[in-house]
DNA sequence: CGTCCCCTTGAATGAAGTCAATACGCGTGG
DNA sequence: CCACGCGTATTGACTTCATTCAAGGGGACG
């Protein structure tokens, strides 16, 4: 599922199983883990977008992570005692859910799934930081050709996006959320993003007219996102990822 | 050494062998880990403080973190190929190296040590968000203020700050780097708390006047940085933090 | 005693926010 | 089929917060 570690088919076959014990399925625009509360369960995205956030008590949202089909949501719940953010779906969502014990019964099974899981929640972290790197230091076409650039990656890495275009649930709300700039300037910077040909967008499909343009603008790193060498992001998403394990 | 897991007391021992196999120390202001590059140890923080970063192409700098005593530095880095980001020391810095080798000898001897990794992964992720949605959706003031709050119970978790005041070895231009603000306007935002009563500083010693009224400007939530409820940072530094155990 | 780094201050500028009005697309129901 | 309502996108005028640039101050240290 996430293209980090090459489990056998055994092993392959066992974490399917797992995954398809219990699948939720979710409408756009509904809440799947509300802030303080205790989940029961961690969530394995298979189909749809969710978004991960924080709300200040006067209604400031900031969007802290958007979660693709294969992100695991929430993954900290189960040390940290309750979620210190909401998640809301984006779209319809498709969600495999995995309790405490069947989590646990995974890493005793499969010797490589503890490196599966540290593998992910670094890699939400290495994200995560490169946020904080956005809103703290990159104007607001800056952060947006970041966000572009990497959902661009990460969708592409799970077959999801065309060479030159990205499917795009959000709205410019979500997205003034996310990059922590009001919908209206989200708006303007977009249009001017559109009068100088770096994007276009026909309904909820937008295309990026000038990918090396805009991770330039956006100072987007290759090695961000730990891209792994033999994963050509340039070739057809059917072309499989090929997963290689580091060291 | 930190306070989320109870190690018996023969752990603490072969804890504490570990940390001492390794020990360096650095200079203030000097760069332990640099972007790009591989480190062969992972760091835990035993004196002084330092800080992560990562800078843009051009010069723009964003700290990501603020490391503490007790803190690990880089535990992602044995799994990731690389760091993405730098550390610099802000004091002079004590700290143990530990191997890739060395961490997972500990693993495997110390039954819980790979719980006290993650949970010691998750809070800096935890962390991390606030700090995203602290540049994404606070004002220079209430930034200021979340970082003081954080700092201070931080460093009351690990016995380093006086019931009202902390030591604070940043500098104004690190403290803007910190929170995605320029150092004139750091300064600005410092005067107008001042004239507020809300802090007052005497060196690299801040007092923090209205503890009550920074959380309150903060928004900062107690539950954040997941504090212990047996964990009373009311009470003297020196009584110590008890660790209980989740779950 | 000079130098360097950090802090402080002022004036001008600029990026983004606010408020408010309007337009658009789409589904619903009359 | 059209009117209506609703959420989203767009636009304009004005304000605010923060940046920029530039200059001066103050303490530590050689």
């Amino acid at each position: 599922m996430r293209a980090c570690v090459d489990f056998s088919a055994k092993e392959e076959a066992r974490l399917e199983l797992a995954l398809a014990e219990r699948v939720i399925e979710k409408e756009a625009r509904s809440e799947i883990v509300a802030e303080g509360t205790q989940p029961e369960h961690i969530f394995v995205v298979k189909e749809g977008w969710a978004c991960q956030y924080r709300t200040l008590h006067d209604g400031r949202r900031q969007v802290t992570a958007i979660l693709l089909p294969g992100d695991l949501c929430c993954s900290h719940m189960f040390v940290l005692k309750e979620a210190d953010v909401s998640v809301s779906t984006l779209t319809p969502l498709v969600v495999s859910a995995l309790s405490r014990q069947a989590l646990s019964t995974l890493v005793s099974e499969i010797p490589d799934f503890s490196d599966a899981l540290w593998w992910q929640a670094l890699m939400a972290a290495s994200i995560q930081r490169e946020w904080t790197v956005s809103v703290g230091r990159r104007d607001s076409t800056e952060r947006m050709a970041h966000l572009l650039c990497e959902l661009f990656v990460r969708l592409r890495m799970v077959g999801l996006a065309d060479a030159d275009a990205i499917p795009m649930p959000m709205t410019q709300m979500d997205m003034a959320d996310a990059l922590g700039i009001t919908n209206v300037h989200i708006n303007r910077t977009l249009q001017s993003m559109r009068a100088k040909n770096l994007i276009r967008f026909d309904r909820r499909r937008w295309e990026l007219l000038d990918l090396a343009a805009l991770k330039r603008i956006a100072m987007f790193e290759d090695n961000y996102l730990h891209v792994r060498p033999g994963c050509n992001l340039d070739i057809e998403p059917s072309d499989p990822c090929v997963a290689v394990r580091s060291g």
